[in-house]
DNA sequence: AGTCAAACCTGGGCGC
DNA sequence: TGCGCCCAGGTTTGAC
């Protein structure tokens, strides 16, 4: 489940393969995860151009080609984004196949074909509605206390909802609201609004924390994330809550306990997390 | 306008 | 051993 931690990881061990690198053939397997384009016109439209950089934003990667284009990737649940150096077989999941200066490829790899692929102009990367209606990145300078504030007090769903939605704050997925939620020890069903400055503030610092320490890790692997080179992510082994349904918290013993909220597993300590705006401590 | 649930997908784990 | 059921969940879409 790729989150902010995991995309950037995967931006990271991209970058350095494929920035200089010349796109010599695209393969398109399944075509139904192209939203915007066609195979043939992606094909065209790729065919001889280089790869100049590889941004991101929220959980989308933006791979920023010669002549002003971008291919938008979003791999949602499994999608994986993986560089050989050699090239590789194609497994029945591969979904796409970029051929690089030979014998390099870069293969869209997704078992539950959720992921997305765009390609648009340059001028138009940001207009994209997943990406237009983004909150601040929240390792930006544009990401602040007063401004989460701001965004909380004008929302009465679940805090858990509300951090899910992308935006209020971009790149949080239900691993690490969850994560943020216990680190700033604020019950998951909370209304937004609900909540005090001090614990507006201690949101802040958690979603910041839990963010660089799982990029840290190089991401969670629960079950189909890796990075770009098909190494898996360290952090599953420090989470304190996520998939911890049951067992005691890290913290102070007590059994976490699981609940369905926005449509989502959650998992909490209803002891480090009451569920009363009063239970300040 | 804000909120909510369904839809998209497939594999793994479970109970019987 | 095998079948069927349920679950995982980011985003879009449509309904209320």
């Amino acid at each position: 489940m790729p989150e902010l931690p995991e995309v950037e990881t995967v931006r990271r061990t991209l970058l350095p393969h494929l920035v200089g690198q010349m796109i010599t053939g695209v393969e398109v397997l399944r075509s139904t995860q192209l939203k915007n384009v066609s195979p043939e016109v992606l094909k065209e439209k790729l065919t001889g151009k280089e790869i100049r950089d590889v941004g991101r934003r929220g959980k989308y990667l933006l791979i920023y080609l010669s002549q002003g284009e971008v291919l938008v990737v979003h791999l949602r649940m499994t999608g994986r984004l993986l560089f050989y150096a050699e090239g590789h077989e194609v497994t029945p999941h591969t979904r796409l196949l970029i051929e690089l200066i030979p014998p390099a490829e870069l293969h869209l790899h997704d078992v539950r074909s959720f992921a997305m692929v765009f390609l648009l102009p340059k001028a138009e990367e940001c207009s994209l509605p997943g990406i237009a209606a983004l909150g601040p990145e929240p390792l930006s300078a544009d990401f602040t206390p007063a401004g989460l504030a701001a965004a909380l007090a004008r929302h009465r769903s679940p805090i858990k909802n509300i951090l899910l939605g992308q935006r209020v704050v971009a790149g949080l997925g239900n691993i690490y609201v969850d994560e943020a939620l216990f680190r700033a020890g604020i019950n998951p069903l909370r209304s937004a609004n609900s909540l005090t400055a001090a614990e507006v503030g201690r949101l802040f610092q958690a979603i910041r924390t839990v963010l660089a320490d799982a990029l840290g890790s190089g991401g969670t692997s629960i079950r189909d994330y890796v990075n770009g080179h098909g190494v898996p992510g360290a952090f599953q082994q420090k989470l304190a809550v996520y998939g911890r349904k049951g067992h005691p918290c890290r913290r102070c013993g007590t059994t976490l306990v699981g609940e369905r909220i926005g449509g989502r597993s959650t998992v909490y300590c209803p002891l480090c997390q009451p569920n009363s705006a009063k239970s300040v401590k």
